[in-house]
DNA sequence: GGTTTATTGTAACAGTGTTAAATTATAATT
DNA sequence: AATTATAATTTAACACTGTTACAATAAACC
């Protein structure tokens, strides 16, 4: 009656590798698991119980090895911070950022949920606080100023959170509407358009623009548009210095 | 045994006016209890039980006059809406739109969770649909594309709500370290004090900046930039628009 | 073997959103 | 004014949720 931890502690790469008679948990299985069930079912599919089952375990036991919901949460928004590549430092900043922001939106649109993960837990994780170093580090070197570095890395954040946000709101709108194609979809199509077309004639006209849309280089779109403003702060800073030297 | 329904159903102005033998369950009744118990204890204090309680009512009665709690929280978000005003349209497009920011930003500041509560929530609204409509039709008379319109709106709109967020984040959390000055203040200090001065020296170095803001002004920054750009993809557009006729 | 420590299970608490059915109050009708 | 019909609310319950104290088991050590 004393067997058990056989084998080295299972393959623990796959984010779902679970199964088999259970060597002792274990945090990075935790985790591996986790992001499993996130991919697949979302946040609402991450309640204590059910991630006890899919880890063969009953919930309690979880608690000895994660201190909070929260914490693991925080897990989490650690493990989809790393996976997030940076960039070349060697090129300008304006393609570093560009670089870093779609890999970052890359990396938030593999899980769902990870906007609302990431924004509910600000925890000073190593992976996550690289990222702002980096941010800073690109800003400060490009010539900002160190006094509105920090908001202007924010702003990017923000960007990117939004957008992924209302990507997959649409998208799993669209989804949605595909399934049932007769109701939801022209009921949505039908929703724009009874809008009492004398109330809200632009939101309207402009609709079709939002129905079909081509995410990659609207994000890109909006990309650039921050960056204009970024680099319109630029020449006004140095336009100012260049008038204090004279 | 037949008395009830005295009085013309109460005041039902002020967002907490409850109290005195209820007369029936009403929209806006519940609407004014629940927007006040947001104001005071913030999104974790409504549950369906809380707020019957508050109104002098046993929870399911709330199911008679509401679908769901989703669909509470949009009344919630609709009543955050009309609150806030609409610019004067007589001026230019970039005042109107920081005039507008304002206005959103204050209204979301006004009551705790404002901006999960509306992001959670997308639902054609009147009130919510108004403002969409301005941005759209602001932006079009500016003399912006129509299909770069909707993701410059989305873009302001994520912008705020990013920014109340991380406002009401360092705000709380600079509460909580008022309150406890011995503990919870210094230890924020040292925590980013003890970040491994040569692993994150910028994020160390401009830490000062975001410790104490200007929360007025850094919103006003952060909105110039954003607008900045908008005037640049302005003038880059008139630019090839001018070209063509060439 | 026996002892100690590390890990997991049992049982329970307090709370959540939500529904079906019974109950009461109000309004309408005879 | 009594009775019927409708509107509004309550009672009871279901299926969950995160979390804890405590008992039971497994593994490690001597």
């Amino acid at each position: 009656m004393a067997r058990r931890r056989v084998r080295p502690p299972t393959s623990e790469s796959g984010p779902v590798g679970n199964d088999a008679l259970h060597t002792p948990l274990d945090r990075t299985r935790i985790e591996n698991v986790v992001l499993g069930m996130l991919r697949d079912g979302g946040l609402d599919s991450l309640s204590m119980r059910k991630i006890a089952d899919v880890l063969g375990v009953k919930a309690p036991a979880l608690y000895y090895h994660v201190k909070d919901k929260e914490q693991l949460l925080h897990w989490l928004a650690e493990r989809i911070s790393v996976d997030i590549p940076m960039p070349d430092e060697s090129r300008s900043w304006r393609e570093q950022l560009k670089e870093w922001a779609g890999h970052f939106r890359l990396a938030l649109r593999r899980y769902p949920d990870a906007v609302p993960i990431m924004n509910a837990t600000f925890a000073a994780s190593p992976g996550r606080l690289a990222h702002i170093e980096f941010l800073y580090r690109t800003l400060i070197k490009a010539g900002f100023a160190g006094a509105q570095t920090p908001w202007l890395a924010s702003m990017l954040k923000s960007y990117i959170y939004g957008y992924v946000e209302e990507e997959s709101r649409l998208l799993s709108q669209a989804k949605e509407a595909a399934l049932s194609q007769n109701e939801h979809g022209r009921r949505q199509q039908e929703k724009f358009e009874s809008l009492s077309q004398e109330r809200y004639p632009y939101l309207i006209g402009l609709a079709k623009y939002t129905t079909s849309v081509d995410w990659d280089s609207e994000f890109d779109f909006g990309l650039s548009v921050l960056l204009d403003g970024f680099e319109a702060r630029l020449s006004k800073q140095s336009a100012a210095s260049q008038a204090h030297r004279e």
